[in-house]
DNA sequence: CCTACCGATCGGTAGG
DNA sequence: CCTACCGATCGGTAGG
């Protein structure tokens, strides 16, 4: 009877999310294919069968390492967009809010899956993924319309869009926690490097 | 007699070649993990054995892929940068080359592999890889410091290097051959986006 | 370069 | 969630 006790506070209800959690990681790390199902039991003390109770398949676990990591990136992004303030104030705060999460201790492992593993996913998956997306880089597509008409960038085409896009995911390649840049650092410099100079 | 014609005149020498490429193509389509020394055999109509008659291991071939790419954009950015003319000239020649091998039809599964799978090499070639990236770098820090030296550039710190390799290599994310735009007017925007209107 | 094959490993499952 | 296991597939090899 007390041995029970050990499992039925709080241990359960997350068993689930230390899976897709350490799936990031090894996703990230390893990449979809080359990681083992008996890598992910092993990382959260499991035996090889185990993680098929919570997941129907290996493709099951990167749909939801996937899906969560674009949520977490829309949600801050999105939340930076709708905060008000001038285009020029708003697009900083998506520019940081989408290298905190993709760079973060916590998040740059789902990003980093996010970034190159979508073509792992079953073709449903993929084809939610890339609405999610396209949503989500209209947010930044707006955001470069309005920077546009305050006359704060040159030039607002999709082309630039994807430049941008190019800029703010690369990070992922070459960040380093101690790299001498904070995260604040870099997305002033690219801030900086992209809208006109003030007037004034 | 006549029989050992076919293969006497020009078969034999480029098999190994028509391997790395095939190989190149599936480690950029499916990856380097999930693809299939029986799938490359195949792609080249051998026998699944048989790629091991022209390379030891697997990581072999990764290894002949990623190098054979790396000189491919090398040469063609290095020939950009030796042509001479004003920082300009040259900083434009050099964005056209790079984007000319990361995108051209024949080139870019070399560029894609080279960009994604550099992680699966062994340790030894993981090294050199990393060796002729930094002095491919450095040839781009070098035209970025002319540009400083002569007013075309707000600046010229590795961030914002980072940045241009950023939005450099993610338009292999995006570029679709038929997508309506061409290579040199996508280097020709990325040209406008970093460079400072001429002054006159 | 093919034939024939091997040992290892993998995703997944039945039954508890 | 563990035990015990299965069929399939994989990289690689011997021998010709």
């Amino acid at each position: 009877m007390a041995a029970s006790r050990k499992s039925v506070i709080k241990d359960e209800p997350n068993r689930r999310a230390e899976i897709v959690r350490a799936a990031s990681r090894l996703f990230a790390e390893k990449g979809y294919a080359a990681t083992t199902i008996r890598d992910i039991a092993k990382a959260v003390d499991m035996q090889s069968g185990s993680p098929f109770y919570h997941f129907k398949t290996k493709h099951d676990m990167l749909k939801a390492v996937v899906l969560e990591g674009m949520e977490i990136i829309t949600g801050a992004v999105g939340a930076a967009a709708a905060q008000g303030g001038t285009p020029r104030d708003v697009f900083d705060a998506m520019l940081l809010a989408h290298l905190e999460q993709l760079l973060a201790e916590d998040g740059r492992h789902f990003a980093a899956t996010l970034l190159h593993e979508g073509r792992h996913l079953d073709p449903a998956a993929l084809a939610e993924l890339i609405e999610h997306k396209d949503r989500y880089e209209a947010l930044w597509q707006k955001a470069m319309r309005d920077l546009k008409r305050a006359g704060d960038i040159a030039d607002d085409s999709h082309v630039t869009r994807l430049f941008l896009m190019g800029a703010l995911n690369w990070t992922v390649q070459w960040y380093h926690p101690n790299g001498g840049r904070t995260v604040k650092q870099i997305a002033r410099q690219l801030s900086q490097l992209l809208l006109l100079p003030r007037t004034r």
